[in-house]
DNA sequence: ACCAATGTTAACTGTATGTGAAAAAGTGGT
DNA sequence: ACCACTTTTTCACATACAGTTAACATTGGT
């Protein structure tokens, strides 16, 4: 699916370089923000995936900042990681009700700090299920599922709608996040576009499996 | 009392040796696993009590399979520990948040450890119960809500309105301030209005969630 | 017992979504 | 480079439904 985007937040610009060097290295898109106010800016024009933020900035430090980005109120919520040295881990406690997900302590070693940002993004992927709810069996492979005993193919853009809706059942999408993660949050497409890829998904499923709520967006049925 | 079963998880065999001759000379009864997958197969099947585990492995690391674990929602809750070196402290905020109870870092002193065991059995009483307060469970992501074990579904403006006063419970809200706050301060529309949505709020939860407080409005009920 | 506040029902309406068809963009073979 | 074909997007119009209103019924506090 869709490249991840990292949003840096740090005042020292080496810092900002060495984390931007390995970050792209393992495939991340990466912005960086030299403080706190430009940090909210980009978060909410760039909609970023992860952001790791420094603790300690001039102006508004990392716990302020991540507080009012969770007071921005975007409809799909960035992860947040604060960086701090070891001998300011005391806030911790703060920094959690303030909304952020996870700490790391400097000084930073490239390889934990990768396998870590992998599991952080595993984490929020919703419960997978490719298994065989409802004789609903999704083949990833070749882009069809199978219903019932009978294969139907989907283009590329159906199946990946179908596959994200179908991950997380139950759960209600909005248009917005949507379109940001099927289609990126470069391309600028019609909402109505949507409306006509579900519509083709009902025509080949059924109108049983996704569920319109008007007025918020989609949601495959659950169970 | 039954013999209590503890899980080890470590992808170092040395150390699986160590601590299950420490653990098995007090009495406990010892699985081992030397991975997360493993692990997890293994709760499922055996249930252990107490579930120890390394933070750092290969594949999946302890967080993430504490995590896991939690997701399988059994009955009986295992006790879950992550064992980490010194050097890797940083983690401690996401590990409680994926359900993890304690926390032990390497090296293990064995006297220390099984004290520290007993006094997790013996704290035992499991506070995780979040669940059915007043048998209603509000799913955000889904605008619906489980009651009773029924799953209802709400409108947006039906949702919003009994999220705002649920949030709330034993709080009275007059017609004014329920206005600005699910309308926003624009909008004119007339009182009657949140009269006919709590009614339907009414039809779908019963008549004892919402109380009406004659001339002054509406409350969600207390606990 | 009164009457203002709230409950209830059904009809109305605007807007979000559904739908068909056609244009545009992408893909692959010759 | 061209054509045939598929996929994706757009547009214009139809429809359905959530939200609202209005009209009437009922309640409960003074």
């Amino acid at each position: 699916m869709k490249q991840k985007t990292i949003l840096l937040v740090d005042d020292e610009p080496s810092i900002l370089d060495f984390l931007s060097y390995n970050l792209k290295k393992s495939g991340y898109r990466v912005i960086q923000a030299s403080n706190a106010f430009d940090a909210i800016e980009i978060t909410k024009q760039k909609n970023p995936d992860l952001i790791i933020m420094d603790l300690m900035m001039p102006n508004m430090d990392g716990i302020e900042a991540s507080q009012n980005i969770r007071e921005l109120n975007l409809s799909i919520q960035p992860i947040i990681t604060i960086l701090s040295s070891r001998s300011e881990d005391y806030s911790q406690i703060a920094a959690f009700s303030a909304g952020v997900n996870d700490y790391i302590t400097k000084p930073i070693r490239p390889r934990l700090l990768i396998s870590k940002i992998a599991s952080l993004f595993r984490r929020e992927l919703n419960p997978i299920n490719k298994e065989n709810k409802n004789n609903l069996i999704i083949k990833q492979e070749n882009y069809s599922i199978e219903l019932e005993g009978n294969t139907i193919q989907f283009s590329k853009k159906e199946f990946e709608l179908l596959t994200f809706l179908s991950n997380s059942p139950g759960k209600v999408f909005n248009r917005e996040t949507i379109l940001l993660k099927i289609w990126g949050s470069e391309t600028s497409v019609g909402e109505r576009t949507i409306d006509v890829h579900i519509r083709k998904l009902r025509e080949k499923l059924g109108n049983d499996y996704i569920r319109t709520i008007k007025g918020i967006g989609y949601t495959f049925r659950e169970l």
